[in-house]
DNA sequence: TAGATTGTTAATCGATTAACAATC
DNA sequence: TAGATTGTTAATCGATTAACAATC
C-alpha cells in the first residue's frame, strides 16, 4: 500500500479526496484538545482569538485553517464550540470509536489504563497485557491483564488499530514486530527505543525530555 | 521581560546572539532524540541519510540545519554520534544539568520517578511532591516524597527550573500558580487541564490522546 | 583510486500574517 | 445601530528539496 501512488488527482475544491498537508492535520488536532477542554469548562462559544491563545497559533491562520472547510464560524460572536469539535473531526475523518491494546501492566500501563484521557476522543482500551505471567489475570481498573500471547488473535476480534507500548526498552521492538505482523498500523512508543517498522506502519516514540529541552531553548536563549 | 524585544539585532554569520527558529531548534531536538539512542546502541558514526530515516526529516534539510553552525561531517563517512551530540548541545546552550521538580506521586509519577528517561538529557528529578500526607515520607525509587507545602522553598533551594505535573486535573492550576510565583519558567503538564500562565512561562499540556488522532489521520486518509 | 557523503546553491513550494470588507 | 469577529485577499517570509561540486 504505497501513501503516495494511491491518491486521487488534486481536486481543488474537494477537500473530501485531498489529504491534508502535514501542518493543517497538526493544527486541526490542537484546537480539537482545547475546543474539548472548553467544552469540559462549559463553555459554548470560543472566538479565534481566544483558540489563538491557548494554541500558540496565529488567530488569522486559525481562521483560515477553518473557512477551507466551511462556515463554522458566526461574525461577530466566533465559534459554537460542539459544532467545531463535530467539524474538525470529520475533517480529519476520526470520528466513531478506535480501539487501542495497551502492553505493559507496570506503572505506567496501569496510569494509562486507569485514566479517561483516550475516552475524550474517540479511543477506548480494550485489551491490557502484560509479559509476566504473575500479571496476567490480575485486575487493573477495568481490565483484567491478560496474556501477551495472546496478541495475535485480539488484534483481530477486538479490531485493534492502536497498540500503545508501556514496556520496557529491551522488550519494545520484538514487541512491534509482532504487532505488525498482526496487522497493526499504528504503534505509539512510551519506551526509550527507536522502533524500526515498515514504511506502512507508523510508531511514535514518545520523549518528555526532548519536549523539555525544546521548551528550555527557548527560555534560556 | 519581552521575549521579541530584549533580542539583540539579527547579525549574520553569528548564531550565537540569535534566536533560532521554532523549526529548527525542534529539529534539532529531534536529532539529539536519535543521536542519544544510537549512540546507545554502540554506533559511533551515522550519516544524514540514517537519521533521516528515523527522525522523518529530509536528510538535505538535516545537512543544511547543521552545516549552518559548523562542519561537522566527514564527506564519504558522516558524521561523529558523540561530537554531534555535544555539538548540538552547545547549539540549544542546554548543555549541563536542569533540575526537575515532579508533583505527584501517583502511578504516573512514580513511573517518572523511577525511570532514567529524562537523565540522558541532562535533567535530574530532585524533588517529588505529593498533596496526600499520608503519602509524605515514603520512598519512591530513590526520592523521599514531600509535602507540596515545601515547594516554595525547594524551587528556590534545589533550583528548579522545571516541574513536571503527574496530578489530578484538578489541583493542576492551583499548582501551576503556586510554581509560577515561586519563579519556575517551564511547566510539564500531564493533566488534562489548560493552564493558564503568564506570557513568560511556558506551559505544555501533554496530549498524548491528540498525537494518536494526528496519526490515525495520515492512516486512514 | 573509487565510492560515498557532506556542504551549499538555486529554485520551488507552502506557511504565515496584516489588513479589511462582510456580516452577525 | 455599534461593536465584534469572521472569511478572504494579497503580499511576505521561511521551509523544503533537487542537484552537484567538493572532499573524505
Amino acid at each position: 500500500m504505497s501513501a503516495t501512488e494511491d491518491q486521487p488527482q488534486d481536486v481543488d475544491g474537494d477537500p473530501q479526496t485531498e489529504r491534508l498537508a502535514l501542518g493543517v492535520a497538526a493544527r486541526l488536532s490542537r484546537y480539537l484538545q482545547v475546543l474539548t477542554q472548553a467544552r469540559k469548562m462549559g463553555k459554548t462559544t470560543i472566538s479565534s482569538k481566544e483558540l489563538a491563545e491557548y494554541t500558540q497559533v496565529n488567530s488569522t491562520q486559525i481562521r483560515r485553517d477553518l473557512s477551507g472547510f466551511g462556515r463554522f464560524g458566526k461574525r461577530g460572536v466566533g465559534y459554537a464550540v460542539d459544532g467545531l469539535v463535530e467539524a474538525i473531526r470529520e475533517i480529519l475523518r476520526t470520528a466513531g470509536q478506535h480501539n487501542i491494546a495497551l502492553f505493559g501492566a507496570g506503572n505506567l500501563g496501569t496510569a494509562i489504563a486507569t485514566s479517561d484521557m483516550f475516552a475524550d476522543h474517540g479511543f477506548r482500551v480494550v485489551a491490557l497485557f502484560d509479559a509476566d505471567a504473575s500479571k496476567v489475570g490480575t485486575v487493573v481498573g477495568p481490565h483484567t491483564v491478560r496474556s501477551a500471547d495472546d496478541l495475535e488473535a485480539a488484534v483481530v476480534s477486538d479490531e485493534i488499530v492502536v497498540a500503545v507500548l508501556a514496556v520496557p526498552s529491551e522488550a519494545a521492538q520484538e514487541l512491534a514486530d509482532r504487532l505488525v505482523a498482526a496487522g497493526v498500523k499504528i504503534i505509539f512508543n512510551y519506551s526509550e527505543t527507536l522502533l524500526q517498522v515498515p514504511p506502512d506502519v507508523t510508531a511514535h516514540t514518545s520523549s518528555p525530555a526532548i519536549d523539555l529541552l525544546y521548551a528550555l531553548y527557548f527560555y534560556l536563549a
